[in-house]
DNA sequence: TTTAGCACTTGAAATGGTTGAGTGCTAACT
DNA sequence: AGTTAGCACTCAACCATTTCAAGTGCTAAA
């Protein structure tokens, strides 16, 4: 047996790379194990079906296919879609349409970058048809930045804090009334004390300092600094939002039964998914394009037959987020990653200008 | 053939009582069609199986047994599990244990009804073990009642709205610096002339007369409004959530094949679920009990063999949202029903009293 | 080096018989 | 009249067997 497992591409003939790709792209297309005769009278390749199962017995020893079972066709192995994504691929031109598309409905949404990313997860499952989802990275240090309190009448207000560049608010209401005086006097103590500490920074020598600079109204302090202690650990769990889960069921050769459970779960317990967002976040350094995880090249084990496909989101250049889709290995994968791609950039861009609609 | 096809319980002797009830409660227990023989063995009837199986024929003849093929037992109808949930059932009693549990996982988090609401959910499905929902049902006159504006830097600022208790943000960003005078004018302006106004009734000439208003700051006006309509628009158009949907996947019974898709299908759609609260907000004055719907009793059609199990929520008396759960219609009625019924009100008490811990 | 032909493998689908749970009905019993 | 035992009947589920067709690997010829 040829123990050249994992081959570079260098080693592969023209025609071999030619055989290769046709099968991937037919079985893509089809879902089933391609065979050597479906090759020569579907795509055009010049050569017939005995040589091409000649080529093929080859690329499987080389690990770039794989057989079902002895009778069967051929089927892509995870290498051999690794292959197909880095060097084997055609990029695929997004439609004059598509384009127009993707533009005006992220346009439409001007808001918070929550809706954003809705619109955005919602326009990428419908158009690729797969499971897309977004994701706010855990944050590793998560601080407020700016504290603000609002009246809304005498014994109630909110308070709005600003948390690395997106805003939380939180409730508070008193049993007692509170004067002006005592809120605003709250709000530059907030101000003065807590800004740039994370929650595990903020003690209880620290409140209680605040409790004796408020004097009377001391009784304001300990419930507020605790909502703002839940806020920001709420904050920095890090989030992941999910669109058209119905269409995992699409794909029922590698969905149906206990994996879909699996998934599911998966996208249930949400931590896996996040932590392969965040240790993204860690090689971020090296590029920024779109980032494909095939089958269990990488990922957590329920994935085994699933390809990730996403790129990261960036506001002023840090990382605030990402989008991708998730779907068969054998998606297609030209088109989700234009997609992708496209859309990214889209959001990058939205966030980046702003409302700034002033002309 | 007896043709009283819904009988009012009334008509049933106590012995028919007596064996529908247990049909219904092993068939909750098993999830198969259950025998005559059955019955006699494991739930101490005082008769054979003969007797039973002449008794099952009649309350099959009334509509409230099914049997899914000649030679297989019965199951309970839509008919029978209504007649059961409405006279036939024992009260559940939570236990000790089940109310602690309720009661300090809402307790610790004491923030807006947003996260509230997502901690409910997270319990009701973990304790029933049936998909877990809450909704904001749709609003039908949604308005501000209060603008407040934040200065963040000299370019931009964050608008906060406070629309029926619940508050929303928005950033507003501008190319060149904006005053504070300017930015207090324009808060001035909002709260004058645009609270208490739905979204279609911010018109025009009335945009025109602010602008004629901020003078040479008129080129806030316009991004600022137009991002306040769409705040708006996006609230009143109700919002439903989800928790353990992978639950699902427990009763492949129901859930298997074809149906499991109309399910996620319906769960991503959300309109027609919240059309169902809708509805109930309508009814909303007779009672403000559990309420109950059983298979195609009043739902859409894709919740054929589905119940679904909820109770509204309300602040200061008027409705502000509904929490519940949705499984197979052999769900452990009395269970599920005492969890809601506690989790609702749970809920609801949080939201009134709101974070005045101010003792 | 390529191709045609053929024997071989093997999962999927079709077939058929068996089993057992559960019923409905009738006749005996209280 | 209501209840029970007994029995024939029905029907899905299960298992073993057969058939079928797709697709391969190999050999021999071009």
């Amino acid at each position: 047996m040829g123990s050249e497992k994992s081959g570079s591409p260098g080693e592969l003939s023209e025609r071999k790379k030619q055989i290769l790709k046709a099968i991937i792209e037919a079985h893509i297309e089809l879902g089933e194990p391609v065979g050597s005769k479906y090759l020569t009278s579907n795509k055009h390749i010049a050569c017939s079906s005995a040589t091409i199962r000649n080529e093929m017995a080859e690329l499987e020893s080389m690990g770039y296919l794989e057989q079902p079972h002895t009778s069967a066709g051929r089927v892509p192995s995870e290498a051999g879609y690794r292959l197909y994504v880095d060097s084997l691929i055609d990029s695929y031109r997004l439609t004059e349409r598509e384009i127009e598309e993707l533009r005006t409905n992220l346009r439409k949404k001007q808001a918070e970058l929550d809706s954003i990313l809705d619109t955005a997860i919602r326009l990428a499952s419908s158009l690729t048809d797969y499971t897309a989802l977004a994701a706010k990275p855990r944050k590793v240090r998560v601080t407020v930045t700016h504290f603000e309190i609002i009246r809304t009448d005498e014994r109630s207000m909110i308070l709005v804090m600003l948390i690395g560049g997106i805003v939380k608010t939180r409730r508070i209401r008193s049993r007692v009334p509170v004067s002006d005086e005592a809120s605003a006097r709250l709000e530059m103590l907030l101000n003065g004390k807590l800004t740039g500490l994370t929650a595990a920074e903020i003690t209880m020598p620290l409140m209680m300092e605040m409790e004796r600079e408020m004097g009377a109204d001391e009784y304001l302090v300990e419930p507020v600094v605790k909502g703002i202690c839940e806020t920001i650990s709420a904050f920095d769990g890090g989030e992941l939002r999910f669109d058209g889960i119905d269409r995992l069921l699409s794909y029922p050769e590698v969905y149906g039964g206990e994996r879909l459970r699996e998934m599911l779960t998966m996208f249930e317990r949400k931590q896996d998914l996040l932590d392969v967002f965040s240790e993204s976040e860690m090689q971020t350094g090296d590029d920024e394009s779109v980032k494909i995880y095939i089958g269990r090249e990488n990922l957590v084990k329920t994935m085994d037959n699933s390809t990730l496909v996403y790129k990261p989101i960036k506001r002023d250049g840090i990382l605030v987020g990402a989008i991708g889709v998730i779907g068969p290995t054998r998606m297609n994968y030209s088109r989700v990653i234009a997609m992708i791609d496209h859309l990214s950039s889209g959001v990058s861009n939205l966030i980046e200008e702003g409302d700034e609609r002033s002309d």
